[in-house]
DNA sequence: TTTCCACAGGAATAAAGGGCGA
DNA sequence: TCGCCCTTTATTCCTGTGGAAA
C-alpha cells in the first residue's frame, strides 16, 4: 500500500476553530442579563477588594464557561489599568477529577513550574493543602479560581477549604476568590450548609437558549468559521432546532455545525447540507454512547447489552430485576462474574444521567410497590454502533 | 386514612491496586 | 523494601419513598 499524503483543506472553513468549545467570541449573544450580573459579582475585584465567591449554574451549554472566559479576558485587560491589583486566574475543569484531592493537585501542578510539578497520588491529605497554600502565598495579589464542572467533585473539602484559607490564616497575602460552575441543578442543594454560604456568595442563573438565541449563536460563528456561502439553506435552523431538541444547549448545536462541516469536507462538497447536519446528528448520538461506557467498567457496557438486548425483545420499558436476569446471562456466558444488585442500580443510574437510557418511577402500590423502569433514549442502532466502536477501539488500545 | 410493597439510594466498609518517602 | 495514604470499585445493611389497595 501507498503511504497516503496530507494536503490543506480550505475549501469549507476558514477559521474551524471557532467553532469549538474553547474559542471565546469578542461578544457573547443572547445572554445580556446573565452577563450583567455576573460583571456585577466580579466587580470588587477591580476595585482590589475582597472577591466574591461566585456560582454559576444552569444547564450544559448555556454559556456558562463561554461567558466566564469572556468576562475574565475583559477583567485580566482592566486589571492591568489598576495600580496596585496584581489579578492571576486559573480555570480548571473538573470533569475525570472525582476528589477535592485531585483537583487540589491539579491546582498544584498548574500553578508550580514544569519541572516541579507533584504526583497524583501518594501524598497525606493535609501534605497536598499545605502545598497548595504555599503556591498561593507565593501568588500574591488577587487569585480567581474557577472550578468549571465543580458538581463531579464527590467531596466538599475544597469547596470548604478554600474560601476560608485567609480568614484560617493559612493565606496572608493573597486575597482567594472561587467562581464555581454546575450543570448540575442539584449540586447546590447537595452542599452542606457551610460550604453553600460561603461558595454561594453570588449566584448566577444561566437559563436554557430560546431556539433562535441559538440561530444567533450559530449565525455568530458561521461568520468567523466559514467561507462564505458554504452553508446550505436552513443549517443553521436545522442545528438550532436539533440543538434545541436534543439538548437545549448552544454546545450540542455548535457541535453538530462542525461535525456536519467535517462530513461535508471529507466528502470534498462545496456546501454544507441539510444531509450532512443530519448525518452529523447520528454520528454525534454514537459518540456520547461511546464516551459514556468507555467512562464506565466493561460491566456499564453489559449492563446497556442487557437493555439493548430486552429492547430488540420489545420487552422495554424494563423494571431493574428484569435487566439483572439478562445481564447475569450475558456475563455467565462470557465466563465472568456479575456486580451484584447495587452496583448494578447505579450502573442504571449513571446510563440514565448520561441520557443513553431513560429511568421513569412507577409505583404500583400496596400491590406492587415502588421501582424504576428502564429504556434506550437514544435509537437501538445507536446504542448498537456505539457499543460496537467501544470494542473495537479498545481492540486498537491492546494491539 | 392507613397499610404495604418493591425497590432506590445513602452510609459504612472492604479489598485491591498504585505512588511516595523514610 | 515496607508502611502509609490515597483511589476505585464493589458489597452489605438499612432507611426512605409514595401511590394503589384495603
Amino acid at each position: 500500500m501507498t503511504a497516503p499524503t496530507f494536503k490543506p483543506d480550505h475549501t469549507i472553513y476558514e477559521n474551524r476553530d471557532a467553532l469549538r468549545e474553547e474559542w471565546t467570541p469578542k461578544e457573547i449573544v443572547g445572554r445580556d442579563e446573565e452577563i450583567a450580573e455576573y460583571q456585577q459579582s466580579l466587580q470588587p475585584v477591580i476595585n482590589n477588594e475582597q472577591p466574591s465567591n461566585i456560582f454559576l449554574y444552569g444547564k450544559s451549554g448555556t454559556g456558562k464557561t463561554a461567558a466566564t472566559r469572556f468576562l475574565l479576558n475583559l477583567l485580566e485587560r482592566d486589571a492591568q489599568q489598576v495600580a496596585g491589583l496584581d489579578l492571576h486566574t486559573l480555570e480548571i475543569n473538573c470533569d475525570g477529577l472525582n476528589t477535592s484531592y485531585q483537583a487540589a493537585i491539579q491546582i498544584i501542578n498548574e500553578l508550580r513550574p514544569p519541572g516541579e510539578t507533584i504526583s497524583e497520588t501518594g501524598h497525606p491529605q493535609s501534605a497536598i493543602y499545605r502545598f497548595l497554600y504555599d503556591e498561593l502565598e507565593k501568588l500574591g495579589g488577587t487569585f480567581l479560581l474557577v472550578l468549571d464542572e465543580v458538581d463531579h467533585l464527590n467531596d466538599d473539602s475544597l469547596l470548604y477549604q478554600l474560601p476560608r484559607a485567609r480568614s484560617n490564616g493559612y493565606v496572608t497575602d493573597t486575597k482567594i476568590g472561587l467562581i464555581g460552575i454546575s450543570n448540575d441543578l442539584d449540586f447546590r442543594k447537595r452542599l452542606s450548609r457551610k460550604v453553600r454560604s460561603s461558595l454561594c456568595e453570588k449566584e448566577v442563573s444561566f437559563s436554557a437558549y430560546q431556539a433562535d438565541q441559538l440561530q444567533e449563536v450559530l449565525r455568530q460563528r458561521e461568520d468567523v468559521a466559514f467561507h462564505e456561502g458554504v452553508l446550505g439553506d436552513d443549517v443553521i435552523v436545522r442545528c438550532a432546532d436539533y440543538g434545541a431538541k436534543d439538548a437545549g444547549d448552544a454546545r450540542t448545536a455548535l457541535d453538530l455545525l462542525l461535525e456536519a462541516g467535517d462530513i461535508a469536507r471529507s466528502e470534498h462538497a462545496d456546501e454544507v447540507t441539510t444531509a450532512h447536519v443530519r448525518r452529523a446528528r447520528e454520528r454525534l448520538q454514537a459518540d456520547v454512547v461511546v464516551e459514556g461506557i468507555q467512562k464506565n467498567s466493561e460491566h456499564a457496557k453489559l449492563v446497556l447489552t442487557a437493555i439493548l438486548h430486552l429492547h430488540e425483545d420489545d420487552r422495554t420499558p424494563a423494571r431493574t430485576a428484569e435487566i439483572r436476569d439478562v445481564y447475569r446471562l450475558i456475563v455467565e456466558e462470557q465466563g465472568g462474574n456479575p456486580i451484584g444488585e447495587r452496583s448494578l442500580r447505579d450502573y442504571l443510574g449513571d446510563l440514565d444521567q448520561l441520557g443513553i437510557t431513560e429511568a421513569v418511577e412507577r409505583n404500583k402500590g400496596k400491590g406492587g410497590g415502588k421501582y424504576k423502569v428502564h429504556s434506550l433514549a437514544k435509537p437501538a442502532d445507536v446504542v448498537s454502533e456505539g457499543l460496537e466502536r467501544v470494542v473495537e477501539e479498545k481492540t486498537i488500545d491492546h494491539s
